[in-house]
DNA sequence: TTGAAAGCGCTAACAC
DNA sequence: GTGTTAGCGCTTTCAA
C-alpha cells in the first residue's frame, strides 16, 4: 500500500497498517503501552517512529473529554501583569505544577469589559479542563462567567464579593494574610514599640483588608489616626508615611500593607530625619527580593511563598478535576487552602 | 421529550431537536446563517439561547482540522520574560490582533532544555493553527522543532542562525535595525561629531549585530577602538561606557545599542563630571517609555514600533493561515517584514 | 433552502 | 492479549 498522500500527517490507521496490528492496539501503546506484549508493542513503537505519528489532539479530546489544557485568566485592568513581580512568581509556579501534571497553561488575557464574552466562549466550548483566575477586585465578573459556563475554576486570592462565602463561594488559595499581620504587629510590640500605625492596601482587595484586620486582632483599641490608607504603591505608601507623621508625630513603628508601601514609607521617614529601626521601626509584607533586600536598611518583612501558591492552585484543580466522576461526591468544590507566612527579620524592625 | 442527563451540556443535536430543525441547519446558523431562511434563523437563535448551546470545540477542530488558537512560544532563559517591557508591548500587541481575528492566545513557556520535546508534541497534536515566537539566539533549537512537525510560524527578530537565508529561512518580523542605527549615527555627524563610539550589545542577537552593522555602514573607517561590547544591560552600558572613555578620552558621541546602555552609560558620563549633550551627546535605541523618557538628560533615541511589530506577526500568520490549501503555492511561506524606525529627538543629542 | 448521511481520528466497551 | 465496533459532536457534500 503506498503512502497515503504525502504531507497529510499519519493517523493511527496508517500506523496499524505498517506495524501490522489494529488500530486499539496502537492506541493502548502510544497511550502507555499497558496490556499489550513486548514484541507488538516494539513493533508498533518502531511504526510510530518510522511514519513520525502524533496523536490528533482533537480526535482524543472528543471521547475523552479531557484537554491537557487549563487556562490562566489575566485580567489586564487589574494586574500591571508583566511587570509585577508578584504576579509572575504566581505565573511561574503554575506553569511549573501544569508541566508536571502534563497540561498546557494557555493564557487568556482579558482586556476590556467586553472579552468576557470570548472568554466565556473559550472556557465552555471546552478548550480547557480548568481555570484559574485571580480575585482581585470585588466586582468581578468572572466568578459568575465560571459558574455559567461550569468550568472547574480555583482563584488565587480570598474572594471578596458579595456572597463569597455563600452562593458564590469558590475554590480560593490565599496566604494567611491575617495571621501574618498579627504576628508582624506582635513582634512590634514585642520590641517594646507602643505607637504602631499601619499603612493600608486598596479597600477592595482582601489581601489588603484581612492584613488590616490582623493589624486590629492584635491592636484591639488601637488609635484610627494611626491607619493610613494606601493602595500598594510605593508612591502612596510615602504620601501615607507623611500624613501618619503629621497626626502622630509620636509614632514609632509602622507596619505597611506590603512591601513597596514600606520603601515608600522609608523614604518620607529618612527625609524627615528619623532613624529606622531606632527612632521608628518598620516592617512590610510579601517578602519580594526586589524590594525587601533592596532598601537600606533591608525590610524586616512578612514572607508568603508566592510560587507555592501558583503551585497548590494547579494542585487543587487537579484534585477536583481527577475526582469528577469518580466515587466521591461528583461536584464536590475543591476545598480552599491558606497558606502559612513567616516573618523575616532584617534590619528595619 | 424530557431534557437529556442535567449537568451534559446541550449538544447541537439537541438544539436541532428543540428547533425542530436538522442538525444541519443548526449548524449553519450557529456560523453566521448563510443561505437559512430567517424566520428559521430565529428559531434556531432562540433554541440555542434557551439551552444555553456552546459548540464543542474538539468536535468542530476534528473536521474543519482549524482550531482558533495561536501559540506564543518563550524560550524562559533568554527573556526576562515578565519583567523585560520589550516583550510586554510586543505580546499585547500580538494579543489584540489576535483578538480581532477572533484567536486566542496561547502561551507556551519553555522552561528548559528537556521542555522542548513538550512543546513539539503540542505544536504538532494540532493544538493550534500555528505558532509565533522570537529569535533571540542563534543557536536556538525551535526553528528545527517547527519545521518538523509543520506548523505555521512567524518569528519576532530576524534570525541569525546559520542557514536562516537558505534552507532554514523562516519568515519574521523585524525592525528596521541597521536603518535605524545609520540613521542615528548620520545625525550625530550632522551635528558636528567627529568622534562617534558605539556601545553594542550581544553579539548572537542579530537586533545587536544589526546596529552594530548600520553604524558601520556610515562610519565606514571607524576606530575599532571606539566600540565596547555591552549585552543590552544597564549595568553593561556603564561598563562599556568607562572602558570607551579610558581608551579614547576624547570621543564626542555615543551611540548606544538600547536605551538601557545609553542610561547606564549617561550615569557614568555625568559621574566624570562629563556634560550630556555639550560635551559628549547621547543617542540610544527603542524608545522604552519608561527609560528613555525618564533620565536626565531625556534621550534622544530611535524609535521602533515594538506592538506593532506583535500586530504583524499576526497579519504575517493569518495571511499564510488562509492561503492556505488556496489555489496560490500551497506552502508558500508568508514573506517577512522589516519596520521602519524613527529617530525621537529629545535633549541628549 | 433544508435534510440525510458520511465521515474527521480517536478511545473504550465488548468480543474473541 | 488483541481485534471489532460503536460512537464522541460537529461540518459538509449531496439529494431532495
Amino acid at each position: 500500500m503506498p503512502d497515503p498522500s504525502p504531507g497529510a500527517r499519519p493517523t493511527l490507521e496508517a500506523v496499524a497498517a505498517r506495524a501490522g496490528v489494529s488500530r486499539a492496539t496502537v492506541s493502548r501503546v502510544v497511550n502507555g503501552g499497558a496490556g499489550v506484549r513486548r514484541p507488538l508493542v516494539e513493533r508498533v513503537r518502531r511504526a510510530v517512529e518510522e511514519l513520525g505519528y502524533i496523536p490528533n489532539h482533537a480526535a482524543r479530546t472528543l471521547v475523552t473529554r479531557r484537554n491537557g489544557a487549563v487556562a490562566v485568566i489575566i485580567a489586564e485592568p487589574e494586574f500591571r501583569v508583566f511587570s509585577d513581580p508578584f504576579f509572575e512568581q504566581q505565573v511561574r509556579g503554575i506553569s511549573r505544577e501544569l508541566t508536571a501534571h502534563d497540561s498546557q497553561l494557555v493564557l487568556l488575557w482579558v482586556e476590556g469589559a467586553g472579552d468576557y464574552e470570548r472568554i466565556a466562549r473559550y472556557l465552555g466550548g471546552g478548550h480547557v479542563d480548568g481555570a484559574l483566575a485571580f480575585s482581585v477586585h470585588d466586582d468581578d465578573e468572572l466568578p459568575s462567567i465560571v459558574r455559567r459556563v461550569q468550568v472547574p475554576t480555583v482563584f488565587g486570592g480570598r474572594p471578596g464579593w458579595p456572597g463569597a462565602t455563600g452562593e458564590l463561594a469558590v475554590p480560593y488559595v490565599d496566604a494567611d494574610n491575617r495571621g501574618g499581620a498579627r504576628e508582624a504587629v506582635r513582634y512590634l510590640l514585642a520590641q517594646g514599640r507602643g505607637r504602631i500605625a499601619h499603612i493600608a492596601g486598596p479597600r477592595d482587595q482582601t489581601s489588603a483588608t484581612d492584613r488590616l484586620a490582623g493589624y486590629r486582632d492584635v491592636l484591639l483599641d488601637a488609635d484610627p489616626d494611626l491607619v493610613a490608607q494606601g493602595d500598594f504603591t510605593e508612591e502612596s505608601g510615602a504620601r501615607a508615611m507623611a500624613e501618619l507623621l503629621e497626626r502622630r508625630p509620636g509614632l514609632d513603628a509602622v507596619f505597611a500593607g506590603n512591601d513597596l508601601m514600606a520603601s515608600g514609607a522609608l523614604r518620607v521617614l529618612r527625609e524627615r530625619g528619623l532613624r529606622v529601626p531606632e527612632d521608628v521601626a518598620l516592617v512590610g509584607f510579601d517578602d519580594m527580593a526586589s524590594v525587601a533586600e533592596a532598601t537600606d536598611p533591608p525590610l524586616t518583612t512578612v514572607r508568603q511563598d508566592i510560587e507555592g501558591m501558583g503551585r497548590l492552585m494547579v494542585r487543587l484543580l487537579m484534585r477536583a478535576l481527577h475526582q469528577d466522576g469518580g466515587p466521591g461526591a461528583p461536584d464536590a468544590a475543591p476545598g480552599s487552602v491558606i497558606t502559612p507566612t513567616e516573618l523575616v527579620r532584617r534590619a528595619s524592625a
